[in-house]
RNA sequence: GGGGCCGUAGCUCAAUUGGUUAGAGUACCGGACUGUCGAUCCGGAUGUUGCGGGUUCGAAUCCCGUCGGCCUCGCCA
């Protein structure tokens, strides 16, 4: 018994013949459009005039699909006026675009539905007599079952198959019964196949998309369409969707508008290299590719729009890593008449509804916070990963007066000595020492002294490492950290922010070695008050901390003349496990100060006025206080996809060198599209020859 | 620009550490098989060991250079 059978009737040549107006439909029939539904095994078709009068009726082989020629019967009436006839053959074709359900959506339920599904092949098994086909699309997969006791014809096709064909199929939802496969979510039924179109066939694959493994990344993104069919890839891709919509969906709840602002734009030297794009129509000149709508979204405050948020690409022109590209997305936000207070709210909310949508998870909020020096203090970072303790600690009291040269001199000059002790560290072998301690090396410190707490039966001792210098202050050194047989104490002098750096890689690195960092935690954090300027001693000057229109705190203002350095601003990070996540800042909407920032950098007025003359301006004539903040949402991603690399998180991303292995970009380009824009190129430079 | 790891069949990886004809799984081709689900079984084809040079009786293996990938420091207001 046969169930209704859906077809479309394709009309091959025929809208060709008739000119190349409506190409899909001729004669009032659409082209490739279903005529309804059959009862196989006969099929009908019907003329312009779709009168049921008009209907015939054609015999149709059991499973029949394609091609069948009814020349000899069918006919088309050209117009009502005109009686001639003409003759086609008709192939029949299964509805694709009438797909009932997708792959991975069948269960028990509906067993008995006639379906008619399509995706591709992601693996076939032929036993001879009976052939399976897992058929995939973005849902899943599905086990297709073809009979030869069934439909021949359909099974003789089914034994073509191919990984990664793609195929249109209409059958049966029967229970799989004693076969069912608990590994997969439709695995209580099959399909019984009557009859199968091959839509598309598929070479032989440079990697497997059913593999366990993955193919070298350059590969996957050589192939980045064949990677991205990857249910992970889906899974991902999907997720970041997600992300987007939460935010787009909070924003617009909350009153936020999204307004986009230029690609084409101005350099600004300061900060990251810009991308440059020349330009035609104005030989000679270029325009940068934003690193971020900063200044716009400050110009929407002052032109009244009072809150902004657009999801923004952003371009950065230097050296790639695991988590920089060159092209990224930012969220984007500003918000006018607020506080920081206010900002880092609304931010909370926004994650919160970020979490819960995507993450099934309820985030506690408000956000600890966290003031910058403190972070460094206690985790030797400006971005500290909360999850688990092992906080630095002060004992540069404890050590000032032992006679150790290398924790003294650095006292002696005004530095510290901090230390991490390592619970249970003892397990910690030698090899993994010193490989922490070649880390630090690597990065400019000098070692790593470190010190194992033993047991004695009626006390502690210290041994291996610097243990001898450290004996007299044992016991004390001991009882502030609290330190017990079988832990580790390492050590770091140097400078504050030296001990901080090399510090923070020990923590980290120890961290992951001790399996210390708890799964499934979202710990985030705003860090707050940070320097408004920090001192580049290269250059002899006071760089932004976070970038030139940055507020100052209002008590702090009468320090920029006296003391740059000690001046905080109203900048905030937020910080989710270690990772910065966002920044932002309340900026500064008074040109005084903005100028007073602007020479506090060294940035003359004739500079400031050629750079940002735009936004001087626009403070000149009634700019409301206003802040925001801009979220790294690959990051994001990437986080909550748990994935280790934003290249995973972006389609199309860029390689180390920053080129696309896809489209090979960037490539040379012809010498009449340089000579539209009046370019001469340079060699690069050669290499020395020998 | 610096440091590190890597490059062997279409793909993922071996090759007893310098030794005979560079192997396995998968994909591909042919065959068998009516309940598989990473199907199985039988057979077949598949290599500029990234590229160039050097050392050696002999190089995938050692050395130098180079190209490419990844990690990282610098850099990323």
């Amino acid at each position: 018994m046969f169930h209704p059978f859906r077809v479309f009737v394709r009309l091959p040549g025929f809208h060709k013949r008739m000119g190349n107006e409506n190409p899909g439909r001729c004669h009032g029939l659409n082209y490739d459009a279903p005529l309804g539904l059959f009862d196989a095994p006969a099929i009908q078709t019907c003329d312009q005039s779709r009168r049921p009068a008009d209907t015939v009726t054609h015999p149709l082989e059991a499973g029949d699909a394609t091609p069948i020629d009814f020349s000899s019967r069918v006919a088309y009436k050209r117009s009502q006026t005109n009686r001639n006839t003409h003759k086609r053959s008709i192939v029949l074709a299964i509805a694709y675009n009438q797909r009932t359900h997708r792959c991975g959506e069948l269960r028990r339920a509906d067993e008995g539905k006639a379906v008619i599904l399509a995706g591709w092949v992601n693996s076939s098994r032929d036993h001879g007599g009976l052939t399976f086909v897992d058929l995939r699309d973005h849902t899943g997969l599905v086990q297709l079952r073809f009979n030869p006791d069934h439909v021949k014809a359909a099974h003789e096709q089914a034994k073509t198959l191919h990984n990664e064909d793609v195929i249109t199929v209409t059958g049966t939802v029967v229970s799989r019964g004693e076969w069912a496969n608990p590994k997969l979510s439709t695995g209580e039924i099959e399909i019984e196949v009557d009859a199968v179109d091959i839509l598309s066939r598929s070479d032989p694959l440079p990697f497997q998309i059913n593999d366990e493994f993955d193919a070298g990344e350059e590969l996957q993104l050589r192939y980045r369409f064949l990677h991205l069919r990857r249910p992970e890839m889906q899974r991902i891709f999907r997720m970041r969707h997600g992300i987007a919509r939460a935010i787009r969906e909070y924003f617009h709840a909350n009153g936020f508008a999204e307004i986009e602002t230029p690609c084409l734009t101005k350099s600004t030297p300061e900060g990251a290299r810009d991308y440059l794009v020349p330009s035609r129509v104005q030989p000679g000149s270029f325009f940068a590719l934003p690193q971020s709508p900063q200044i716009f979204k400050q110009l929407f405050m002052i032109a009244g729009f009072d809150r902004y948020a657009q999801i923004v690409r952003c371009f950065r022109d230097e050296d790639l890593r695991a988590d920089r590209q060159p092209e990224f997305t930012q969220l984007d936000m500003e918000m006018a008449f607020v506080q920081a207070d206010d900002v880092m709210a609304e931010v909370e909310g926004c994650v919160q509804r970020i979490f819960n949508t995507v993450m099934n998870i309820d985030v506690p909020v408000p956000f600890p916070r966290i003031s910058e020096h403190e972070a460094m203090n206690r985790f030797g970072v400006d971005r500290p990963d909360t999850r688990y303790d092992l906080e630095l600690q002060d004992v540069t009291d404890l050590v000032r007066d032992i006679d150790f040269r290398v924790f003294r001199e650095p006292i002696e000059a005004g530095g510290v000595v901090k230390c991490l002790l390592a619970r249970g560290g003892d397990k910690l072998t030698r090899k993994v020492t010193d490989g922490l301690a070649e880390e630090v090396k690597g990065i400019g410190g000098g070692g790593l002294p470190l010190v194992k707490v033993t047991s004695t039966g009626t006390g502690v001792e210290f041994t291996t490492g610097v243990s001898k210098y450290l004996q007299p202050i044992r016991d004390r050194i001991c009882e502030q950290l609290g330190a017990e047989p079988g832990d580790v104490i390492f050590f770091m002098p140097g400078t504050f922010a030296d001990v901080c750096k090399y510090l923070h890689l020990v923590r980290t690195r120890l961290a992951s070695i001790l399996s210390l960092i708890p799964k499934d935690r979202w710990n985030l954090l705003w860090v707050v008050d940070f320097p408004l300027v920090m001192w580049n001693e290269d250059e002899q000057r006071w760089d932004s901390t976070h970038h030139p229109f940055t507020a100052p705190r209002d008590e702090d203002i009468a320090l920029m003349d006296s003391d740059p350095g000690k001046v905080l601003s109203k900048a905030y990070d937020l910080v989710l496990n270690g990772t910065e996540m966002a920044g932002g800042s309340i900026r500064i909407h008074q040109r005084d100060i903005q100028q007073k920032v602007f020479s506090l950098l060294g940035i003359s007025p004739e500079e400031a006025l050629r750079k940002f003359e735009f936004l001087l301006d626009a403070l000149r004539f009634g700019a409301p206080p206003h802040g925001g903040i801009a979220f790294g949402l690959d990051r994001w991603v990437m986080m909550l996809a748990g994935c280790d690399s934003l290249r995973e998180v972006i389609a199309f991303p860029k390689t180390q060198r920053a080129i696309c292995p896809l489209t090979g970009a960037p490539t040379p380009v012809a010498q009449s599209q340089l000579d539209e824009l009046f370019l001469a190129l340079k060699p690069p430079p050669g290499k020395a020859k020998p």
